[in-house]
DNA sequence: GCAAAAGTGTTGCTGTTACACCCATGG
DNA sequence: CCATGGGTGTAACAGCAACACTTTTGC
């Protein structure tokens, strides 16, 4: 008897958000104050409802949108100017997750390039970007602890964006529209926590047929001499995949 | 304004099962025939709804339980007799999936043994194992569609079972408590749909530490020479990864 | 010139592929 | 004896790690 949609518990189902970018070579998440119990001036992940015709993915991008200005990155018509990728992470549905009511929660996952974001409808006091090491506590160092289960989710996510980018070409999605081998690097860099030889690393992705295709411009913003800039390929998988270094 | 619960729109949570077996050298998925509309007559994945004091991941097991008698595999105890893996695969919640409400379906994948598995419950003209190819058509060629989005649901977690065995001893999960080395090579390939080189998979498998214990035991039950016994080692990643011949 | 970052060449190692070849059983 | 599947040895090759070395800028 699978189906009987006149008799069921009440559920909420809500989208919750993991936004990954790097700033000052540290992977960062996006995090907002709750305003109002429970878990009053704890920090959590952003998230609300999905409204009642409205697809998951849809709400996730509808509460991205409100939280950063970023749209979502459609790979049709490529990168105009804030553009983050999405996807659908893991949903977590713990009877007492919320001790309000039954709340199911549809994590999403973001990836957006370092922007100064205007944050539109969220002030500065509510809304930061915070270190994940911060957020999740290190190396047996506690943190504030994140409200409800954001934690568990925010690992998750975190998890998520390390193993992809290994056979991805998904580390573009934290770069500009035009970038250096070296800015990806250092993207690699900092989601890994570990450091990458530039000579290795270098040949590799440049040997990927479709991951990078170079502009043609070169620029001298990191110092040194002139790094040729490159845009994302049409490329998504890595094949033979980028090794990450033994843990 | 992230949380109000007191105005949210109804849902309905469900979980639906994408349970795959390997049966005479065929990837098969668990179907079971709709007695009632909507879709009546059709296959769909078995499932249910969530209860209110539930756990997701409880609520699959318990559905897998019902229509398989199957329970799940808990890494602590060691497989006992009828087990299986099971996890959170992907949540499905367009608006219009269900016509007759809103229904949002969190979907797990389990692998099972192919056990002549005693279905408690199901009578056998609606459960049946079913190749996927069968389902999902192939090669152009159209098979009678499932129900609702499930055609969908049931692709995103073959597609899930093909990548992870490349990299995880998941293929063990397909496999009785006791088994060959050639019996592991024929899972890889009805899961995969190519053929592997025995020599040099026997060498793989068996050079990587923690994917196979001997248990001392030998069988002949394939004909040919006898053949070592093996369990599932205590890995659970391998690394390096087992290469899928190019498609 | 010097520091810094970009980029190329080369060597040795690891792991895979594609085979030839031998082993142990049933019929 | 032969067919069948189990298992080992080996040579050619791909890709990676490590590191020496050159290039082009700013100061």
């Amino acid at each position: 008897m699978p189906y009987d949609p006149s008799a069921f518990p009440p559920f909420a189902v809500t989208v919750d958000l993991v936004v990954l970018t790097v700033r000052r070579h540290a992977l960062c998440a996006l995090a907002v104050r709750r305003g109002e119990p429970p878990f009053q001036g704890r920090w959590a992940l952003p998230g609300g409802f999905v409204r009642g015709d409205e697809d998951l993915a849809t709400a996730a991008a509808r509460e991205l949108a409100e939280e950063t200005g970023l749209h979502v990155n459609d790979p049709a018509c490529p990168a105009p100017a804030n553009a983050a990728h999405l996807e659908q992470l893991a949903t977590y549905g713990d009877p007492r997750r919320d001790p309000r009511m039954r709340v199911v929660s549809v994590a999403h996952l973001a990836l957006a390039p370092d922007l100064p974001a205007p944050r539109a409808g969220g002030d500065a006091h509510s809304v930061r970007w915070a270190p994940v090491e911060d957020l999740l506590g290190q190396d047996g160092v506690e943190a504030a602890p994140l409200a409800f289960d954001h934690a568990r989710i925010l690992a998750d996510g975190v998890e998520r964006a390390r193993s992809k980018i290994e056979y991805s070409s998904l580390a573009t999605a934290f770069c500009p529209q035009e970038f250096t081998v070296g800015e990806l690097r250092r993207v690699y860099e900092a989601v890994w926590g570990v450091a990458l030889d530039p000579r290795n690393f270098h040949r590799k992705v440049t040997g990927t047929p479709g991951f990078l295709v170079p502009t043609g411009g070169t620029t001298t913003r990191q110092g040194g001499r002139p790094a040729q800039l490159f845009r994302a390929g049409g490329a998504t998988l890595l094949n033979p995949p980028m090794l990450r270094p033994e843990a």
